[in-house]
DNA sequence: ATCATTTTTTAGATGGGTCTAAATTTTTAT
DNA sequence: ATAAAAATTTAGACCCATCTAAAAAATGAT
């Protein structure tokens, strides 16, 4: 069995490694965690010795297969626990990631599998971020900028790239959220700001700042 | 705030104040958490200097407000917990413990009271045991044994005092469980043995000794 | 009342996860 | 190529929750 703290390294690990290329680093880890550099090369040295993890000395670190499993899992569990909580419990979606952290940690695959049941086996939490299947499967759609779309095509808003809570308030009080559907209307040669169809009905005038970071899929 | 262990001590602690009346012994702290004497001493020692339990060497232990408050909560947490799983993701009411046992320690204010309102305010869990208020009041209506009722009389099964799987697998075999509503049809004076009714329909008969320990609240 | 038994506490140690400070390795700059 | 800077690891410590073994207090039996 694995500790909340270890599960915690191993998830850093997953995502870290999804942005850059190459093995993540003791610095970026003591980073992500908020914890100091030789804590993390304690706990790299445990992980190694779990075979979760492959670790080398002043060079960094990547996730063997069984690592890679407990760190998917612990993501499924996190976005599953995300949805239940905005969708079931009518949390907002910005509220949610604090709770879900704690969540996520509780084990039992069946509870797992039945939250997914309960919640109809969805493919995207939130946040837009895909939710991995029971088998660590991952839908990874193609995700653009909102400011990238064309002019009448149609997409999803997905995520942000900007995660301060200054633009996501920004984007509450404008009413756009994950999940939301767009249309891209009219685009101002100007200032390349968007003329956008909320839903079927509602229209919005968004900057082309905003729309940088704003992610999408495409429709 | 305090950690999983220490809730779980004063969960400990408030549960054993129910039954014996008098302090808690460290020998039944030690039994009740699968610990040793000398461990419980610590931490009792470490509860007491947070003002959260009364405590007297050689003596015993019992809970402060403060301390009463907290054990109130997880047990509120943890049988709401109980009755989401049974009742929105289908478990079996003998199943739920050991998850709600994880649950019952997720921090959240919020998350306790849309769950509970997610649950429509409810007042007893799966296993018939009143659920604390977020006030931290218990409705505690009186518990009789099913062997003790009279003929035509009417109840609803709250618990079991035998918590045996062996009992609890005989009980779901015979189609029993908490919250079911029962008629006493008639009692076979040579046995004792009863003739009930479940809801409206389902005849069923129960020996004197398997209806001593089932626990009923009048209705 | 006193001695044996039981209960409880203290003392000292361990493993998990963290820290600071110092040492070591790698990288960068000139 | 070598010195300075940055990154990483090691060493030694701390707190938490636990343990075993031994000491101390309370209880019980005669």
């Amino acid at each position: 069995m694995n500790s909340f703290t270890e599960e915690n390294y191993l998830k850093a690990i997953y995502k870290l490694l999804e942005g850059n290329h190459g093995p993540v680093t003791t610095n970026a880890l003591a980073e992500a965690l908020l914890t100091r550099a030789a804590s993390v090369t304690d706990m790299l040295k445990k992980l190694s010795g779990k075979k979760l993890i492959h670790y080398r000395r002043y060079y960094g670190v990547s996730l063997t297969a069984a690592g890679r499993k407990v760190a998917v899992n612990v993501i499924r569990k996190h976005r599953l626990w995300e949805l239940f909580l905005v969708e079931k419990l009518h949390f907002r979606w910005d509220e949610v990631h604090e709770i879900a952290e704690q969540l996520e940690h509780i084990i039992s695959e069946e509870l797992t599998y039945r939250l997914d049941r309960f919640l109809g086996y969805p493919k995207f939490d939130p946040h837009g971020d895909p939710i991995p299947d029971r088998n660590g499967r991952i839908v990874q759609p193609r995700v653009f900028l909102l400011s990238e779309m064309e002019r009448k095509s149609y997409c999803v808003i997905s995520g942000v790239a900007d995660h301060s809570p200054a633009f996501l308030h920004f984007l509450d009080k404008t009413g756009l959220g994950p999940g939301d559907e767009l249309k891209v209307e009219d685009i101002i040669e100007y200032d390349r700001s968007m003329q956008l169809v909320l839903g079927r009905k509602k229209k919005i005038h968004l900057s082309y700042e905003a729309a940088k970071n704003i992610l999408v899929r495409k429709k």
